[in-house]
DNA sequence: TATTGTTATACTCTATAACTATA
DNA sequence: TATAGTTATAGAGTATAACAATA
């Protein structure tokens, strides 16, 4: 029985991300993380201070669903919060958050590799390009 | 504000992903069907008389989760059931499910179209191989 | 013994509306 | 008036375990 689906690159472009997550959710479970929490981490050790306003923003989570999230990490003791006005706090990882931090990023760069090394060499330049472009939602006719 | 995890596949694969889905949802909205309802029913059309149990093998959704899902498809009459044997049931399209499928199929080209317009023209042809490539779980280690 | 369909259940992720307190 | 953080809630999607009927 064979897939009727497989040559439209949406349909395959979600098969090929669900994989992916699972496969990184499996590699991430030893340290009780979900992939959502390690870009998390990432982006709060990229950008100390940033507010959970901003990195819902970058990271396009809603700030509703931002403060269980958030509020998990912190009861974890990985990330702290500190006031800078009445109604904005600043992130920061603690420091058992940057050792778990390490600890995520090499489980994440041994997956990223498996995840090039799956598509043959010739087209691996493209892969980052390609996929980069399918994000972006189109602004302009360009290139039609 | 830059994101840091711009430079990972993985995550561009996944935000690619929910973006696409996103605008495929919207769009398939004024038929009041989802992403993975045209997907199911683009299946039974190709291959009519499949098992539920087959059809969830193929598009990798539980044979506990084909239920409620089925069981929507057929309370809008889209989809019948013929029994095969005891414990075995064939799904095919109704005429309204062929016709809610073409109203689909348009849809679902328009918006595949949309998204490869997004990837500059030189890079075109590398991605429905890079994806299907992304898609697969390693094998053996082919072309390390 | 293995498989089909089913029920029940739980967790993650996402989405919206509304509230408060501050800017 | 707009924004940051919060609460509550709902709906998809996904996962597992267990069961009955049938092959």
């Amino acid at each position: 029985m064979k897939d009727p689906l497989i040559g439209l690159p949406g349909y395959v472009l979600r098969r090929a991300a669900a994989a992916a997550l699972a496969e990184l959710n499996e590699r991430l479970a030893p340290l009780a993380l979900r992939h959502s929490d390690a870009s998390f981490l990432i982006l709060i050790d990229a950008s100390p201070g940033i507010t959970q306003s901003t990195a819902g923003r970058i990271l396009d989570i809603q700030r509703a669903n931002m403060v269980p999230f958030l509020a998990r990490l912190e009861r974890r003791g990985w990330v702290k919060r500190k006031k800078v006005d009445g109604r904005t706090q600043g992130l920061m990882l603690t420091s058992e958050g940057r050792s778990v931090l390490a600890k995520t990023r090499a489980i994440i760069e041994d997956f990223e590799a498996g995840l090039i090394k799956r598509v043959p060499r010739k087209l691996r330049a493209g892969v980052l390009p390609i996929l980069l472009a399918l994000w972006n939602r189109p602004t302009e006719e360009v290139d039609p």
